[in-house]
DNA sequence: GGCTAGACTGACACGCCTGTCAGTGAATGA
DNA sequence: TCATTCACTGACAGGCGTGTCAGTCTAGCC
C-alpha cells in the first residue's frame, strides 16, 4: 500500500483507539490490531505512541481552525451572526467526529505540560477574541459595566461545558443550532425578565452588589 | 507509628504526588518516597495504587460536600445570598488545597468509567439543584423564557471554567469573592445595558431569534 | 531477660508494553 | 531470470512499575 494511505489508516485507527480507551490504556498493540498491520509497520510511520498522539492533536486543531472564519467587529448585526456561525461550525465538527476529537483534547490536557499548553493556547485564542469583542462593545457603551476577561472565560466555559454534555453524555440533545442560540441569548440578556430588573437589582444591592 | 496516622500520611503523600505528576506518571515508588516509608508499608494500608486514588477522590468529594449548605428556595433574597456563599465556599476549598483537588477530579474524569461516573454524579447534583431553582423562579414569572436544564449546565460550565483558570493557570486573580459576584450578575442581568435592549433584541430578531 | 505482636522493610519475581531488527514477499526494471 | 527496492512482518529484548513475602525491628508484657 502507498505510504500516505497507510499513514492515514494508522492515524484513523489511533484516533478510534485513543477515543475508546484513553491514551494510557491504549497500546500500540491495539492500534496495529485495528489498522490490521504488524507492530513494526507502525514504527515505520511514527516514532512512538506519543508521536502519533501529537499528530492527532495537530490534525484536530488544524481541522477545527479551518472551520472557523474571522468575524468582523465593525457591524453589530454581523458580529452576532458570525458568532453563531462559528459556534455551529464547532458543533458540527464535533458532531461529525463523534466524541473523538473531544476526548483527544481532554486527554491532551492531562498528558504532559506540552500538550496541555497547546490546548490552553487554543482556548486562549478564543478567549482573547471574545475579550476584544466585549471591549469593543464596551467602548460603544452598549454593555453593562463588566470585566471583559472574566466574561470571556465564562462564555468559553459555558460553551465547552455544554459541548461536553452533548458529546460525552448525549445530554441536551436539542435541535441543530438551537442550543447555541439559546446560550447566546442567555449571555446577551441574562436570565431575568426585564420587567423584574428593579426587583432583582434590589436583591443584589441587599447583599452588597451594586448591580 | 499508629496505623491511622500512617494511613493519613500516605494519603497526603499520594495527593501531592498525583497532583504533581498525574495518576499515570505517578508511581507507588514516588508515594512511598514522599511519605518516607518502604514500598511494603504502602501495601499494608492500600490494596493498590488505584485504591489510594479512589480513597482520595472519596475524601475530596466528602470534604467538598461538607462545605456546602442547602439553600432555601422560598425567599429570593436568601437564595442569591446562599448561592454566593456556596460559590465562595467551593472557591475557598480549592484555594486551601491549592490545585490538588481540582487535578484529582480532572484525572478521575479520564481514569475509567467508574471514576468518571462519580465525578459526573457530583456535577449532576449541582446542575439539578440549579435547575430546580430556575424552574421555581420561572413559575413565579420573574425569568425570561429559557430552558432550565440548558441554563443550569451553562452556569456550571462557566463556574468550572473560571475555577480551572484560577486554580491551574493562576489567571483571573481578582479579590476574594469578587469573581463569583461578577459571574452571578453576568447570568442574572446578561451583558447588555438595559438601555440598549431594544437594539440588541432587534439584531437577534434579524438573524431569526425571537428574543 | 525472654517472648509476642504488629508495624515496617526492601529485594525480587512477574507481567506488560514498548521499540527493534533481521528477514520475507512482491513489485519493478534490466 | 535475476536484482533491487520497498513496504511490511513478528519474534524478541529490555525496561519499568507493580505487588509479594520472608525477614527485621521495637515496644510492651510476663
Amino acid at each position: 500500500m502507498e505510504p500516505t494511505q497507510r499513514r492515514k489508516e494508522l492515524l484513523d485507527a489511533a484516533k478510534q483507539v485513543f477515543a475508546e480507551k484513553g491514551y494510557h490504556a491504549a497500546g500500540v498493540a491495539d492500534i496495529v490490531e485495528r489498522a490490521e498491520v504488524a507492530r513494526g509497520t507502525f514504527y515505520l510511520y511514527f516514532k512512538s505512541k506519543r508521536e502519533v498522539f501529537t499528530a492527532l492533536l495537530d490534525y484536530t486543531f488544524q481541522t477545527l481552525m479551518e472551520r472557523l472564519h474571522m468575524v468582523s467587529m465593525d457591524q453589530p448585526e454581523t458580529i452576532i451572526r458570525g458568532l453563531l456561525d462559528n459556534m455551529s461550525a464547532i458543533e458540527r465538527y464535533f458532531e461529525e467526529d463523534s466524541e473523538q476529537a473531544n476526548i483527544i483534547i481532554r486527554e491532551a490536557m492531562l498528558l504532559d505540560d506540552d500538550s496541555a499548553k497547546r490546548v490552553d493556547e487554543m482556548r486562549q485564542a478564543v478567549v482573547e477574541f471574545l475579550e476584544q469583542l466585549l471591549t469593543h462593545w464596551q467602548k460603544q457603551g452598549i454593555l453593562r459595566p463588566l470585566d471583559p476577561v472574566l466574561t470571556a472565560h465564562a462564555v468559553v466555559g459555558a460553551v465547552r461545558g455544554i459541548f461536553e454534555q452533548r458529546m460525552i453524555h448525549r445530554r441536551l440533545e436539542a435541535g441543530e443550532g438551537e442550543v447555541m442560540e439559546h446560550l447566546l441569548s442567555l449571555f446577551v440578556f441574562g436570565i431575568i425578565d426585564p420587567e423584574h430588573f428593579e426587583l432583582a437589582a434590589g436583591h443584589m444591592r441587599d447583599i452588597g452588589l451594586e448591580d
